[in-house]
DNA sequence: TTAATATATGAAAACATGTTCATGTATTAA
DNA sequence: TTAATACATGAACATGTTTTCATATATTAA
């Protein structure tokens, strides 16, 4: 399959997201459902503003989606594929390497 | 699934590795067999130096391995998870997202 | 050995990023 | 309106990263 250079940006730009720890960490915890920004924070142990700044990255690449309940803001993993480039690297770190050189 | 804190950092390492433009067109012209370095100096467009710099760090990660074959050196795709979650990835782009917020 | 080819590496320049701090906006309740 | 809660944002600092240039190492051939 070949790949425009346009794709491969774009591709890399969400790579580029994903691979911040406090990012991460972040996207990981909105993959099973909705949480508040609040929650966030203290689940990653970053700070408010921190964690606005990066949910901000996140909702631009549409990698999370917001949606506001009341006081609340609440952040959910915009699709599926997300979801599966997250669990198929989970399986990869998991996981024993494929030649025993772990 | 619940990460170790150190299991997320080096997924993040990972992703982050992905997340350059030239460092990801060299990895997925790793993806389907070896490729000499001089190959994908000429494929991705960047210098020679550029190059050796990012496949160090690809080979550093266990991203990719290197294979020396005479005087060129071959670097492929360390594993199969590399293949999917990157796989995966190209889908999300390629296809519409779930919503249909194109 | 010398020359030619192929790749790797160290240092520096140019550029980008994560984080904090202070402050701004939105929502609800009194 | 005022106060309280929840989140967002701009500016600045500190740190890190990509890229280039010059040079070094490895392999093969003459």
């Amino acid at each position: 399959m070949a790949l425009t250079d346009d794709q491969t940006v774009e591709i890399a730009e969400i790579f580029r997201l994903m691979g911040d720890p406090t990012r991460l960490k972040i996207l990981i915890y909105c993959l099973d459902g909705p949480v508040a920004v609040g929650d966030l924070a203290q689940a990653t142990g970053a700070s408010q503003s921190l964690v606005s700044h990066h949910l901000r990255l996140l909702r631009a690449a549409r990698i999370l989606r917001a949606e506001r309940r009341g006081k609340k803001v609440y952040y959910t993993a915009a699709d599926d594929h997300i979801r599966t480039v997250v669990g198929d690297m989970i399986d990869h770190v998991a996981e024993p390497t494929e030649d025993g050189e772990d």
